[in-house]
Formats: C-alpha cells, structure tokens, sequence
DNA sequence: AGAGTCTTCCAAAGCGCTTTGGGTTTTTCG
DNA sequence: CGAAAAACCCAAAGCGCTTTGGAAGACTCT
C-alpha cells in the first residue's frame, strides 16, 4: 500500500493525503480525518526510503563506535544505550552504529554526514580539544557530547555529570575524617572525566593544604585487573594511602582483592569510595564492605541524551547549552576515620 | 556531485556509469576504468537513500533491541558488538539498533522488514519456540540466531557455543574428583542456553548415577547479588553442595563472597567452576583462586555472526546451517577433589 | 555479402515520497 | 454585488539511483 493506491482510493491527490497525512494546514478538516482513517484502516505506512530521499531525513540517529582488534567498547556503553533506547523506542527512533576504526573516526563520520544517513549523532567519552567535536561542529549536523571537552573557541551541547564536583566531595570527606595521604585511581587520564576527577581531588585536598602526590596517582583502563595492580602499587609503597577514590566500580573490585591480598582491611586500614554508575549486575552496597560511592545513573544520561537529540532534530532546542548533573555521594561502610 | 553530474562530465549515459560503477559486465573495460577514475577524483559516492529507494538494499543489518524500564540489557552485548563491529567496519556495514518493547518486539519487527530498514536482523537469547524466530522466518529476511531455540519443525541458521558439552564436561571433571553434591547456579531458564547447560550437568551426572536435586539448582538473572543469594540458599542448606557450575563470571563473584561470608574456602570446602564469556574487565585466573572456567569468546562469536550475514545478504550462504562452536575448559585453582 | 551474434551504450521508466506553483471554489467585505 | 482574500485541492517536477528494453556498430560465419 503505497501513497499512489491510497490516493487513488480516496479520489484525492498524492499531494494532499501527503499534506493531510503530515498535518499541513491548508487540508480540510474534514478531508484530513478521511485520510488519517483510510490510512489507518489499510495499514498504510510511508516508505522512509522514499522520504528519506526527498526530505533528506532519516528518523535516526547516530553513533560512531570506535572498533579494532585492540579496542574494548566499554561497559558502560550498554547501560547508557538502554537509557537511550528506552526514550528512542517511544519516538520510534532508530539508532545506527557506524563502526569505525578506532584510529580514523573521522572518515566516518563525515560519510555519514555527507550520506545523511542519520539527523544527529551524539558524541562520548570526549577528550580535551577532542577532534571529533571540531569535526562534527563544523559538518553542521546536530548533535550533542556526553561528557565534556576542553579548549574550544566555541561552545557546544553537551550533557555532564559534575566530575570534579563529586570527586571534590568524596575527598572532602575523607580529609574530614583525618586522612592526609589520598590516592586516585583514576581512568585513562585523556578523558576530560578523568581529568575533572583529579582536579576535584586536588582541591580538596589543597583546601586543607595537602596533595596529590605523583606516586599518589594512577591512570589506567577500568578493568579489575587495573585496578588491582594500581591498588597493590599504592599500597605497596613507603608512603601508602589510608584512602582511595576510584573510578570505577570495576576497579574497585580489584581495590578490594589486593587489600585482602595484602591482609588489610577495609575501612580500618583503608578508607575507599568509587565512582557508582549504577550497573544492574554490580551494586556498592553488595560489596564485602559496603562501598560509599558518588552515584550518578547512566543509564539517566542516556535517556535524556536522547531526548535532546530529538529535540534538536525537530528544532525544539537550539543553542549550545550545557547541562551539568551533580552527583550524589552515597556514605557507606568502606569509610571511616584514617588510622592512627 | 551526483550520477547525473558525473556521467555528463563524461559524456556518457547515467545508465553506464552506474553499470560501469557496479561492476556490470555489460560495458567497456576502457570505459569503466576512465568511469572509475573520475568517481574517485571527484570524490564521487552513490547516495544510499536513492540507490535505496531504488534497489531496496539498505547495507544495514538490523537488532531489535528489547527495552523498558525494568529491562536491562545483557553486559554481554557490548562485548558481543565488539565483535559485530569489528568484521561490520571492514565491510562499511553499519548496524541499526530499532528498540522495542520488551513485550511486543513483533511490531518492530514487522516494521522494519516491510520498511526494508535493513538487509538482515540476528536475534539473541532465544528461548525455545522463540516467537521472534518464527516470525523471522515468515517474513523472509536473512538472519542468523545466536544461540539456539528448540521445539521448531523448520531449521533456521545459527551460531552457537557447546554449552550442554561444556557443561556436561565441567560436571563430569568434579565427579571425578569425587564430589557427589554438584549445584548449579544458572541463568534465566527461559532461555535455551540454560536448559542446555542444565542438560549438561544433568547428563554427567547420570553418568555416574548422580542426580541434581530439585533444591541444588538456581536460575536468576546473572548479576552479582543472585550469585550471592544462589550461593547462600545452596551452601546452608543440609545437603549443602561441594561443587557448584555456574553460568557466568558476573555471578561467581558473587558466590566467592558468599563462600568468603560464610567462612568457607575454595577449594577446600567449594569448588568452583564458572562460564567465562572473555571480558576484558574482569577475567577469572584474576578470581582471590584463579577461577576454572568453561571459556568460549562471545566476542569472536560477534565477528562470526557478523560474516555468516555479510555472506547471506550477498547470497554466498544459502540454506539453514547451524554452526556450534566448542568450548575450552580451562582448569586453574578452584577446583580440588571433594572434601572428606 | 548478408544474416546472425556480440559488444557497447543509451533513453526512459520506475522506486514512493515531498513540494512547488498554480488553479478552483468559497468566503469575506467594502 | 463585485472584487479581494481564504480555503482547498491538483498536476507535475523533483530527490538520485537502478534497470528494462532496445539500438547501433563491430565481428563472426557460411
């Protein structure tokens, strides 16, 4: 059932079931109701291909994944897509993952863009001064980062949770309670999220005179293993940390692992809070020791990214606004006061 | 620059320079190659939404993707998709991700074959007599299923793993090693890969004249707190268990801190034997004792999937092959004859 | 040399939709 | 009551590609 037969059905032009169909204006009420019920009745369902070729529109939107024999796509990837797709679904969107080589993104997204094969993309785990956002900003596609970069000349949309602001509060805390000697496990300290962390450390702890130390500090993938390595290595030294701030619920497991390894307890040798994205499969408060953790959902962050997207597609947003959550800092067991 | 253009430049037919582009026999090797030169140096590309509309081939292949709210997507996906993507790249395939509701999947289903959104689908987690299957088939779009379904009087393509031998072999090692009491903690049992693995154990142990008890066998949701809460209910019971198989590494983290509150010891008092999917971010000889494992990368099964409908789309796969792939048991620390 | 066969190319007809640029009616209003 | 303005609808021209059905010329074969 095309728009032809339908058309043909009704005695009416193409163009106007077309208009009456998209809700123009200069369609009679009357006629436009007629329309909608024959449609409805055959099924009828304009062909996207069709449209897509005349309007240029495509009802999607876009995701360049970085992809090789050595790239890992992160876990949380999935947790933020089924925030994503749960809003996408209830406005029959459609997501496309263009893969792409992880080292020449940008061929891609400009195939995209020059294919107009979707109406936005969104951007993640960007980096300072990070080459896909220039790239997508000057190829006039809508779009929006999730997480933030640094260096522009220009501003852009973006959606954040405050990193540094909670990443502030957790060594706050612990500097409260008496501890002098902080470390940050951090993840790959490219990322802006990794950075903004360590600037949130490091304020605290300057506020009541103190520092991060060099050998106080660690930047790795998130993994168990990473995060047991970096843990052994802190701890392990002359100078070792009464508390941790992690990045990652993942790495905290492998916190938790080289502590026991070293026969050490938590929170009585060691106070430690992780970052909380807040995975179905792994919660802080299972931990041995309940885990305090600045919590923000994810999987949120996808469902509104969505939304956005939408709505900049269909003009409702306009601008480079930037959207800042804060995050919640969830005091559990694995803290206590620094050991004397 | 469009065909129009192109062929103008060259004072040929659009006809020809399309055929000549697409590899049809029907024109000068002279003549394609003087045609193929100018496309490259004028950065020539077909636009997809015509040579869509016009041939109905989209180069996307498609994945309903269940969501909602309480619905979580399965961590293995993103591993999976690593896979997908990283064979999908090296074929400039993109891969559309259409969500649904996790109830009516039919519809977008439906949906996107009568749109001809993409060129084929691959359908995870199937359980038996999986209506997505069915309807798959009628609809007549290439697909292949990952995993397996049952209970249908037509054969379809697949790719699966072992798991009723892995599992029958993992079972069959700790019989050996004289334990009697073998528990199984599982997932979903709605989903065939569940009932094969329970097959699996269930076979070895018959072998031996053993029997898995109604009380010894848990299927949940694979994240950390049901291995925990599986542990728990299997270890302080009467007949508590001296081996436990379980059905992913999410899980036996989990059951490690279960055997670790109830001040048990692997191997001593447990031994252990785990599913191991190949994650980057957590693997088992990283286990407080290396975990054994039943090890089979989900993530080359991605890639595989991926090929098998690369080559359907293009006709090179015909007919309902299923491939079973084996799975490797990798024995480390958890696992010691039973306690006496 | 004429008939038949390849080879090489082309004009034009789709694919199914949106949108432009008018035409008719009908309504409004001085 | 006649003219200007709305309201409503249509034919046809795209969007950019593939594919059908030939046509023209070159080659082979008897």
């Amino acid at each position: 059932m095309n728009l032809k037969q339908l058309s043909h059905m009704l005695s009416l032009s193409q163009t106007t079931v077309s208009r009456a169909l998209n809700g123009y204006p200069e369609v009679n009420e009357e006629t436009r109701r007629r329309v909608m019920d024959a449609a409805k009745r055959h099924g009828y369902r304009p062909n996207p291909s069709a449209r897509r070729l005349a309007t240029g529109k495509s009802g999607m939107i876009g995701y360049v994944l970085p992809t090789g024999n050595a790239v890992d796509i992160d876990p949380h990837f999935v947790e933020f897509l089924s925030g994503l797709g749960d809003y996408a679904r209830s406005h029959e969107l459609d997501l496309v993952l263009s893969p792409a080589d992880a080292d020449d993104q940008e061929t891609t997204y400009r195939r995209i863009v020059a294919n107009r094969q979707v109406d936005a993309v969104y951007i993640s785990s960007p980096r300072p001064a990070d080459r896909r956002l220039a790239l997508v900003n000057t190829l006039g596609i809508p779009f929006i980062v999730h997480g933030r970069s640094e260096g522009f000349d220009f501003d852009y949309p973006y959606l954040d949770i405050d990193n540094e602001g909670a990443f502030h509060e957790a060594a706050r805390i612990l500097v409260q309670l008496g501890h002098k000697r902080l470390a940050l496990i951090n993840g790959d300290d490219r990322e802006t999220f990794a950075i903004h962390r360590e600037r949130g450390v490091r304020r605290a702890l300057a506020a009541s005179g103190l520092t991060l130390g060099e050998r106080h500090i660690c930047s790795l993938t998130m993994t168990e293993e990473n995060g047991y390595r970096a843990a052994r290595r802190l701890l392990e030294q002359s100078e070792a940390p009464t508390a941790i701030v992690c990045s990652s619920l993942i790495m905290a497991l492998g916190v938790v692992r080289a502590v026991r390894d070293l026969d050490l307890t938590i929170p009585g040798d060691l106070s430690l809070v992780a970052h909380d994205d807040v995975f179905p499969w792994l919660r802080p408060e299972n931990f041995p020791v309940p885990l305090s953790t600045t919590r923000s959902s994810i999987r949120l962050a996808g469902a509104r990214v969505a939304e956005r997207l939408a709505a900049r597609i269909s003009g409702l947003e306009e601008g480079a606004r930037g959207e800042v959550w804060p995050v919640d800092l969830v005091v559990r067991g694995s803290v206590a006061g620094a050991p004397v």
